[in-house]
DNA sequence: TTCTTTGTTCCGGA
DNA sequence: GTCCGGAACAAAGA
């Protein structure tokens, strides 16, 4: 399940092994992922070349003189790159050790530089849109977004601003990418089991220090999954194939009934639906 | 067969 | 008009 800093590592990977290169071929095995891919306008970055890669919150942009491509990795979309003379890999229990099996590669790039990039997602709730000739602004899927969470934007005034009128409670706020954007359900439990917050609490009733640390542990959350390769439960590789480390560093995502790892409290890890979205909290140490 | 998982959109109620 | 949350949707595996 990407979030921002599986993202952000994507997005790291594909920059040192595709930017700068040019696309020579694509082929489509399965188009019917969340939205059909768009066979026509993909074919106008045949031998165009890749000029820059960013993120905005959990999208991935390639760049393209005239065009854009936005990509969304769904719950289970991962890039692979494999050089062309190892197009035998699929074959090795290499790619089955890390569960990624190649009937769910579902689209080929060739690129000039000896590498073939590919798109495999089991669920295929991943996405790629093109748009020629448009600003980034303009873009649908980016123009509401919220801040980026680690950006300066993101910061005491801004939340505690937001927060006034608000009538939800802190996890559907947090998981509001027109509020902060790039989050999702493993790391917005993380930040609040870390900031001792209880995911109903109503946003109006925390207090300034308690939104103030929140933002803290948010940012050095991210920060540090980053810096660990990125979490990869169940569904996430790298696109080299290796694994995130962060996974192991879950404090109460998919803990249900564990106890606790604060050293001095005993309280269980208890698992609720908020928003149909499995939420996991400490009884005792999250109020 | 049912439940689970995600982000987004749509819709009804407050 | 705005805000909020529930339902639906996409697909596949346990």
């Amino acid at each position: 399940m990407p979030e921002l800093p599986e993202v952000e590592i994507v997005k790291r990977s594909l920059l040192k092994t595709v930017n700068k290169a040019k696309i020579i071929g694509i082929k489509v095995r399965n188009k019917n992922l969340r939205y059909k891919v768009p066979l026509k306008l993909l074919s106008k970055i045949i031998n165009k070349k890749i000029l820059k890669i960013s993120r905005r919150s959990k999208y991935l942009i390639l760049h393209f003189r005239h065009a854009l491509l936005l990509v969304h990795l769904g719950m289970t979309g991962k890039f692979l790159i494999i050089r062309k003379k190892d197009k035998h890999i699929f074959k090795t229990s290499f790619y089955y050790d890390l569960n990624i099996l190649p009937k769910h590669n579902h689209i080929y790039f060739t690129l000039n530089n000896n590498f073939i990039l590919i798109y495999n997602d089991v669920r295929r709730f991943g996405f790629f849109k093109i748009y020629e000739k448009k600003n980034i602004e303009e873009i649908n899927f980016l123009k509401k977004l919220g801040p980026e969470p680690l950006s300066f934007n993101f910061n005491a005034n801004y939340f505690n601003k937001s927060l006034k009128n608000k009538k939800k409670n802190i996890k559907n706020l947090l998981m509001d990418q027109n509020f902060v954007s790039g989050l999702g359900n493993i790391y917005v439990n993380e930040a609040l089991f870390i900031s001792k917050i209880h995911p109903l609490r109503f946003c109006k009733k925390i207090k300034k220090k308690e939104i103030e640390n929140l933002l803290i542990n948010i940012k050095k959350i991210l920060k540090n999954s980053i810096s660990k390769g990125g979490a990869s439960i169940k569904d996430f590789g790298n696109i080299e194939g290796k694994k995130g480390q962060f996974q192991q560093h879950f404090h109460v995502y998919g803990k249900e009934n564990e106890v606790c790892s604060r050293i001095s409290c005993r309280g269980i890890i208890k698992r609720i639906l908020i928003s149909g979205r499995s939420s996991f909290y400490c009884c005792i140490c999250q109020r």
